[in-house]
DNA sequence: CAGAAAACTGAATGACCGTTCATTCACTCG
DNA sequence: CGAGTGAATGAACGGTCATTCAGTTTTCTG
């Protein structure tokens, strides 16, 4: 994920870059060409150019046009999960502590970023049609969803809440989230992340009054 | 929205139909086949043929394919707020009621249907990049949510629910239907309507547990 | 029923864009 | 320093598709 210069040469701005770094660089211009012109209207030749590099170069590191796409889904849907993995960990040890850190995650600048939002709701809505992408979507929600749901069971089980169905609670906190994101990708002047994140803990002190 | 053969001729199957009857023909073939091959792979021929039609009338009717995508998605917003505005004037006089009536529409066949889903999804995914899209999208949210937190409004007063924000339990409910329908997108086999509504009623149970 | 208007057709047009590949260039190593 | 390697370039090719339009069919009007 980060970027690295390296093996034997110390020079900077090398014109033939290491296969994992251009491919990178590609792909990060990709990000940037979706979210500015959408995903029918991304050409190759935008993603060079965005890269400050020619036309050829996509082929030749991705093949395909279509596999460039797959691999910048991929590569949204790694990054989500390193980030979240880490945010559980480095979080206190109770499920509450656990919960609050993702959704602050969720709302803090490196996952909740209007272009990112933009490129990921832009193959969501590709989804229906094209299963690779699909697939790649639902795989991020249900890892996702199952690692929530565990830290909700284990606070409904610790905190004693013997009236909450914890796998609800967590689909719930989950869609709004989704839904929360969209929000702020379509109205971005009303909805910021700091709104989005009160609404979601305002949820969580209702449900679970003793923990939020 | 209704489907008319007006004014003077009794004759059934006419070659050529009226404009608006023509209009509404090519909008629901696009509907078809955005849902289908997505908004990037449809095809005036693909529109025109999923018509049996050919493939000038598109340019005839509606002067460019943008134009037909942008009338295809006035319609669904349109569609959508007529059953909303229904379902309120329909349902009982209580807050509650109406609330319950929404969710009820939000996750009926009418509205909650795969293919529409499919293509509401696909426009919103587009939206970053083209504004007409995007305020169309967003103009159906802000009604849809001013509508939600005015009933909200009635029912925390009426309920005397002093601890809780109608505005936020509004804005709560709008983001996790928006993220409920992605579900249902994303994955049909493990999150159906059924399911969703419950979700929904879930939460309405715990915020207003005297309604609910 | 004639003539005009309108709806419709589908082949032709031309722009756009993904892909290919011969050539250039930077760098390494003997 | 000169030959070899493979990354990078960008012009050219070919396929796809939105749009146009001249011709055809249907409906309307008087």
């Amino acid at each position: 994920m980060a970027t690295v210069t390296p093996k034997t040469t110390a020079t900077l701005a090398k014109r033939t870059a290491s296969n994992q770094a251009r491919r990178e660089q590609l792909i990060r211009a990709t990000i940037k060409s979706i979210s500015k012109r959408g995903i029918t209207a991304t050409t190759i030749a935008d993603v060079a150019s965005e890269a400050s590099l020619s036309q050829g170069i996509v082929n030749l590191h991705f093949q395909s046009k279509e596999n460039l796409f797959v691999e910048t889904l991929r590569y949204l849907a790694d990054e989500y999960r390193s980030h979240w993995e880490r945010a559980v960990e480095d979080a206190g040890k109770t499920p509450a502590e656990k919960i609050k850190a993702l959704v602050d995650l969720d709302f803090s600048p490196k996952v909740c970023d209007s272009k990112k939002l933009a490129v990921w709701f832009a193959y969501l809505g590709a989804a229906k049609s094209r299963p690779t992408y699909r697939k790649l979507c639902l795989d991020r929600e249900l890892h996702y969803e199952a690692m929530l749901n565990q830290h909700f069971g284990d606070l409904v089980d610790e905190g004693g809440y013997k009236n909450v169905h914890a796998d609800k609670a967590g689909d719930s906190l989950s869609a709004m989230i989704s839904g929360l994101w969209l929000d702020i990708l379509i109205d971005p002047d009303r909805s910021d992340r700091k709104r989005a994140k009160a609404i979601c803990m305002d949820y969580l002190a209702t449900v679970f009054p003793n923990h939020f």
